[in-house]
DNA sequence: TCCTAAGCGATTATCGATAATCTAGAGCGA
DNA sequence: TCGCTCTAGATTATCGATAATCGCTTAGGA
């Protein structure tokens, strides 16, 4: 931890958010300034504006005088952030069918090679990264800044990783099912493409609240 | 100025939004902050973290060590954004068509009815301030909190507000066509209401540019 | 015993000062 | 004159310390 390419708030961001996504710092777990302040030999106030920005990035939850927690992504709200999600991306789909460019296909191949490779290494974490990287380059290949900014809002990796990394789930037929899309896009097809990725969105909602029912 | 329900931070992150809403920080324009501090009469470390609350906001852009300013709305976002709206608002009607209560209607006819009474008033900017509670209470309506976020993410109202302030609009016109989708929703159609909705952002989004051709 | 309230330890919020960095402009050499 | 370096002033980033607030504990009284 000898980085210090930028300024200290944005490491100490960093370093809080690699600890959130790898579950050092676990939902609901307390984030103590002073604790970071020790730890990493700063002073509070870059602490202080790095918890500002993870609050903004709804990563944590702070109450005035009474700190900053990791947050609970409860299961209402990764059921609530399918429907949007399949929104987004159908928009972004459709935006993407007539945009899309050879380095897009190149991309998204490479991701879904990486989901196969992750699949069979049986890595789940490593197949949801994938996974969130491919979608992303879709909105990405959409070209429209308030769109990639929505849907980076969702914060799929996170919530995504936080609340499935227990399920069991069958790796290899996820990284199937992005085939279609790869292909719809390649078709040209605005409005193809744009179910193509709503079905898609839909249908691994489903089977994530299939795999695990419970709460 | 002399309120302090809150903590410092949230009252300087209030006036900055204010100033900016109301035109007294104009796009551009730097955010310098030892002004506010010498103004306000607080300490350096409130006006920072009120600053990195208002980027995450995105209504300032800051770079290290080069200061806050006030975030250009370009057409292009501006643009960019109402096909992300009609998705998100598309959704909301869906969902609200099943959802909305008695309250809602309440609701939805008197921010219809103030419109009009901006209309007649000649009151652009109070016509916007409920055309964007008008649809703000169709989105709450949903029952989605995610979906909700990101709709609040598109700061309808600042981007509207700083870009259309100039244009010669139908007021009257413009209230008028809330009162479709108003009708959709009573017959709790979702299809028509995802519909009704979807159409009416997207007429508002043309109609907008074309009232403002020029940049 | 139960209730109240004052006190204490922990933590956040704010302060005032210093260090780091940027920008514009003066001075200087070719 | 032009271009470059360097310095001064302005501004942001960080620091170390203090003030404010919270939650819990516990002493005291009925």
């Amino acid at each position: 931890m000898t980085l210090q390419r930028s300024v200290m708030r944005e490491q100490i961001k960093e370093l809080v958010i690699q600890r959130i996504l790898e579950g050092t710092y676990k939902p609901g777990d307390r984030v103590v300034e002073l604790q970071l302040v020790q730890e990493l030999g700063v002073s509070q106030a870059p602490v202080r504006e790095a918890l500002r920005d993870l609050e903004a990035m709804r990563l944590i939850e702070t109450e005035p005088y009474r700190g900053a927690r990791v947050r609970e992504v409860t299961p209402e709200e990764l059921t609530e952030s399918y429907p949007v999600r399949a929104a987004l991306e159908e928009l972004a789909g459709q935006l993407a069918s007539t945009l899309a460019t050879e380095e897009t296909f190149t991309l998204l191949e490479a991701e879904m090679q990486n989901m196969h490779d992750a699949a069979e290494a049986n890595d789940q974490h490593g197949l949801l990264v994938h996974d969130a990287r491919f979608h992303e380059v879709i909105v990405e290949a959409a070209g429209n800044s308030v769109l990639l900014d929505s849907w980076g809002g969702l914060r799929i990796e996170a919530f995504t990783l936080v609340s499935v990394i227990k399920s069991q789930l069958d790796l290899g037929a996820i990284a199937q099912t992005h085939q279609p899309i790869v292909d719809a896009l390649r078709q040209r097809d605005a409005d193809l493409t744009g179910k193509v990725m709503r079905d898609h969105i839909e249908h691994f909602g489903s089977t994530l609240f299939g795999g695990t029912t419970h709460v």
